[in-house]
DNA sequence: TACGTATCCCCCTAATTGGGGGATACGTTT
DNA sequence: AAACGTATCCCCCAATTAGGGGGATACGTA
C-alpha cells in the first residue's frame, strides 16, 4: 500500500522530547512535521497556518490541557487525526481523550518503530494504542458473568439504567406494566437496594449492565 | 521479553481454515494447537480436556454461535483469552463480541504474521483488533462537538440518562431542584422534544451524551 | 442593548415509583 | 411428589416525580 506524506505537528512541553519526535518524523522520509509548540493555546493560535493532519498531543501541558486542546481541535478541524503520547495511562485520562476525539493512545514507553507505524495507522483510520491501553479499552465493554440477575432481570434493569418508565419497558418486551414490576421488586430484592437510582448504580459498578 | 508456549484451541467450521491455523501456529514454534473444534457445543465439551489458555474463535458456526460460546467459555474459565477471526466487522456483532468477553478482533484477511502477533499480544495482555475494528471501537467513544446543549445542559442530561431524578441531579450539581427543571425545559426546547426518554433517545443517536 | 447562560421561585396536574398483598404456569432440582 | 426459581399477571395505596405554565435575577459577551 502507498503512503501520502502527512502534515504533521507536535504539541509537547519537553523540548527534549519535542526534538526527538520531531527528528524522528522527518527522519523516517515518510511524513514531516510542519510545527511544533510547547503549548495547547500556542497550537491553537497555529491551527489555521498549519493545517497538521495528524498532531502527537501530549496531556500535561502549562495551562490547557492535551484532552481539552483535542475538543477543541476536532471542533474546529474535525478530521484531523489526534494521537494522544503520554506517560500516564490512568483510564479516566484514556477514556476522557477518546471522548474528546483522539483517534489513539501511546504511552511515552513506545519504540521509535512504534511511533512512526502509530502515525502510519492514523493516516489510515486505523487506532493506533499501546498493548495496554487496547486491553483497557476492551475490557471497558466486558460484562460480569457473575450476576445474579436473571437475563430478564438484566434486560429490564437495562432498559431501566437508560430512562425507560415502566410503561416503556413492558411496551418494548411485550409484557404487562405489573410484570416489569415484579421483576423489578425482583431486582430490588437481590441487589439489596429499594430505589431506582440505587440499582442502577450497584449493577453498573459490578458491570451486571 | 520471553514467551512461554500457549495451549492454542481453534473453533472453526470451515475445515481448510482450521487445519491451515493449526499448521501456521504450530509452524511457528512458539504456541501449540492442543485441539481443534468444528463448532461450538464441541469446543465445550472439551473444554476441560482442552484446558486452553487461547482459543481462536469463529463467529458463524452451525448451531451455537461464536459470541454465544465465548460468553459459555468466560462463564466456566473466565481466565481463558479469546480472539474471535471473522469475515463480518458488522459493528453489532463486533461490541457483541466484546461484551461476552473476547480480548480481541480480527478478520479473516489477516496476513499469518498479523494472526501470531495477535496470539503473543493476547498471551501478554494485549486487545489485538484489526486496524479499522480498532477505529470502530475508538470512534464509538467519541461524542459529537456539534451538539446544541451547553456544557451544563450536557452534563444534566447525562445524569438524566442515568437514571437519575431532578433531586439527585441537583444534590450532584449542587444547584436547586428548580434550577434542574428550568435546564431540562431548555434540554427539551432544543432537541423539539417533551419527555425524558424522548429527549435520551435523540441525544445518545447523536452522541450529545 | 440584547442575547445566551445559569441560577432560583411559584402554581398546578398527571404519571410514575415503590411497597404491600396476592395468583398462575412451567421447568428443574431435590 | 414437593420445592424452588423464573416469568407472567392482578389488586390497593401513598409519596415522589415529571412536565407545563408563569415568572425573576445576575453575569458575561456580542
Amino acid at each position: 500500500m502507498t503512503l501520502d506524506g502527512k502534515r504533521v505537528v507536535i504539541v509537547e512541553d519537553n523540548k527534549g522530547l519535542r526534538d526527538g519526535f520531531e527528528l524522528l518524523i522527518n527522519a523516517s522520509g515518510k511524513h514531516h512535521v510542519v510545527n511544533t509548540h510547547e503549548s495547547a493555546e500556542r497550537a491553537l493560535e497555529a491551527l489555521e497556518l498549519d493545517r497538521p493532519e495528524i498532531v502527537l498531543m501530549d496531556v500535561n501541558l502549562p495551562g490547557m490541557n492535551g484532552i481539552k486542546c483535542t475538543n477543541e481541535i476536532k471542533k474546529i478541524k474535525p478530521k484531523t487525526e489526534i494521537l494522544i503520547i503520554t506517560v500516564f495511562e490512568n483510564s479516566t485520562l484514556v477514556f476522557d481523550a477518546l471522548c474528546a476525539g483522539a483517534s489513539g493512545y501511546l504511552t511515552k514507553n513506545s519504540s521509535p518503530l512504534e511511533i512512526l507505524n502509530a502515525i502510519d495507522s492514523a493516516a489510515f483510520g486505523g487506532a493506533p494504542m499501546s498493548q495496554h491501553i487496547a486491553r483497557m479499552v476492551v475490557d471497558s465493554f466486558k460484562k460480569n458473568n457473575k450476576t445474579p440477575l436473571t437475563v430478564r432481570e438484566t434486560d429490564i434493569l437495562t432498559l431501566l439504567s437508560n430512562g425507560k418508565s415502566y410503561a416503556t419497558i413492558a411496551d418494548n418486551l411485550n409484557i404487562s406494566k405489573e410484570t416489569v414490576k415484579s421483576h423489578i421488586k425482583r431486582i430490588y430484592e437481590k441487589l439489596q437496594v429499594n430505589s431506582k437510582e440505587d440499582a442502577i448504580e450497584i449493577a453498573k459498578k459490578q458491570k451486571f449492565i
